[in-house]
DNA sequence: TGAAGAATTTAGATTCTATCTAATGTGACA
DNA sequence: TGTCACATTAGATAGAATCTAAATTCTTCA
């Protein structure tokens, strides 16, 4: 949304802001979806300026490097990216796959025993389960639930 | 270890125990070092009786939906795996990028409220930060640290 | 200014990971 | 013993990410 924010987060970790990499953060900024890097370079060249397919990967490296943005480990195939705005936890849906924001809440660090002599950075939350829409269609009548199971 | 044990928790699960199966489980209970499947495929065939590639992807997949494996949510390239024993969480090295296990206990939920209809299956926790070999390596004196950030 | 040099982008090739296909093998059970 | 669902196999294919080497853009500073 402010481009002034955005040039200046990137200069801030010593990145140019190239339209290119501008374009990535501003997308990521402007979508809370999880996107894949297929999806980021498909969308942010709907628009001009162009970008490679190798850019659009070096770029989203970077600003994971600069914390700027963080990927998110899923189980899929794909890594999914996330602007790191306001903490929030995860949500990963069994059925579809979608990942969904949780509101951010503190979590209990390990003893320190059994932490041993890591040095410990951060607690990633993952919650699994079924998103709203998925728990949705399992508690339909059967007779409404067509083409279940196929992937 | 106990070969009836694997055994009977196959059979348990309507998988039959085959030669290749079994060694793929038995491989996941010897070693807690979260294999990827290249690195399983290359062990088992270290032995007989032989296993394709295709068998052994295909048997990690039988075992993580039959719930004796988990396949470890990790931002690398390749999905790494893990016998579900006791109940753990994972600590993700920085920079070598291990697996470690930790200490299981107990993870508060989120609130009802910013759960809204989704069903929660699983709360998983990752820690992320530098493993004991790395983070000793950080602290030694300058003239001992080689080779440093090549990757 | 305007080189020089560093950072960035690019198309396409390549590597790595996982799945699919279709043929073959195997074993539990009648 | 015959049957049939379950398993395995080699190789092809698909999908995701990285690499390469050349071109381009930006920054610095003489
Ligand atoms: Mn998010
Ligand atoms: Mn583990
Ligand atoms: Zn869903
Ligand atoms: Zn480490």
């Amino acid at each position: 949304m402010d481009a002034e924010a955005i040039k200046r987060s990137l200069g801030g970790s010593g990145l140019r802001c190239t339209p290119q990499r501008y374009a990535v953060m501003a997308f990521l900024m402007e979508h809370n979806s999880h996107p894949t890097a297929a999806q980021i370079f498909e969308a942010v060249n709907r628009v001009d300026p162009r970008s490679s397919r190798a850019t659009t990967y070096n770029n989203l490296r970077d600003l994971v490097q600069a914390g700027l943005v963080r990927e998110v480990a899923v189980e899929g195939r794909a890594a999914r990216f996330d602007a790191k705005g306001m903490r929030h936890h995860h949500f990963i849906c069994d059925r579809c796959g979608n990942v969904e924001d949780i509101e951010w809440y503190d979590v209990p660090r390990p003893a320190s025993r059994s932490l041993g002599k890591r040095m410990l950075r951060e607690c990633e939350l993952i919650f699994r389960g079924l998103c709203t829409k998925c728990a949705l269609r399992d508690t339909l009548p059967v007779k409404c639930r067509r083409h279940v199971g196929t992937r």
